[in-house]
DNA sequence: CCAGACGTTGTT
DNA sequence: GTCTGG
DNA sequence: CCAGACGTTGTT
DNA sequence: GTCTGG
């Protein structure tokens, strides 16, 4: 699943990557700093299409801006439970009333260099918290949905899962979908009311991603940095070989 | 017609 | 917002 | 997603 | 166990 991931890029680059404008100050393009461990809540870069604040009539264009992990519906009386809906299942997100809407309508991409994951250890206790990220280094886009919410338009947003595929099987039985490339700009098209035929899993992305154990470090959202993506010996590779 | 509900995912 | 229940 | 908290009563 | 906060 995604409950936890890592963006580095600053907006002006995610704007260049995603071929997008951001607005600079202002409530629509708040400050942002790079993130090692995004947590549920946590301040986020978005890509979504859409007229500018301020320009309600004029032409929707391709933005960065900065969203609120956990997604509130436009109907929901606070924002209290805010951190709940940080995903939507791809199977269902059509139909359920949380999301129906915004799949239609409110769209995004999520930018991320990677995610982490707390696989099943096959020989001992616990968990192994795994980052994954592309062999490429190439900037992943999650498949997204948004709201805005109450009469200062907060902007909130969700990540769409799917079944675990390829080698991703062995850490979890769900994963985030990922979009390659050639799918942003129909994801992204307001103009197209039925884009679930667009979340299918890419299989090859999948194969190319590296899964990285990392440090238990990243388990406490107070942790931030560098090093909490880097590689370190599992348990079950600093055991002596038993037999 | 109005009132009221409706939040999801993933885990063991 | 939209659907369900009454 | 994980980490960490989670005290009751009576009162306004 | 379950809920909240990040």
């Amino acid at each position: 699943m995604c409950g936890r991931y890592v963006a580095t890029r600053g907006l002006d680059d995610l704007a260049a990557e995603f071929e997008a404008g951001f607005e600079a100050g202002g409530t629509a393009g708040s400050a942002w700093r790079p993130d090692h461990n995004i947590a549920p809540t946590d301040a986020v870069p978005v890509v979504l299409t859409r007229h500018r604040s301020g320009d309600r009539d004029g032409p929707a264009v391709r933005q960065v801006r900065v969203a609120r992990w956990g997604l509130v519906p436009s109907w929901a009386p606070d924002t209290r439970r805010a951190g709940k809906l940080i995903n939507a299942r791809a199977e269902t997100v059509a139909e359920l009333p949380a999301f129906r809407s915004a799949v239609r309508r409110r769209r995004c991409l999520v930018p991320a260099d990677g995610w982490y994951e707390w696989a099943p250890r096959p020989d001992g206790p616990g968990r192994q918290p795994t980052y994954l990220t592309p062999l490429s280094g190439e900037v992943l886009a999650f498949a997204g949905l948004y709201e805005l919410w109450g009469p200062d338009r907060l902007l909130t947003s969700s990540i769409i899962t799917t079944a675990a595929a390829g080698q991703l099987v062995a850490v979890h039985h769900r994963m985030p979908l990922v979009l390659p490339r050639e799918s942003w700009a129909a994801w992204l098209d307001p103009g197209r009311a039925d884009a679930t035929d667009l979340l299918v899993p890419d299989l090859g992305l999948v194969d190319r991603l590296e899964l990285r154990p990392v440090g238990p470090a990243v388990g406490n959202v107070a942790n931030d940095g560098p090093g909490l993506v880097e590689r370190v010996r599992t348990p079950a590779e600093a055991a002596p070989t038993l037999f």
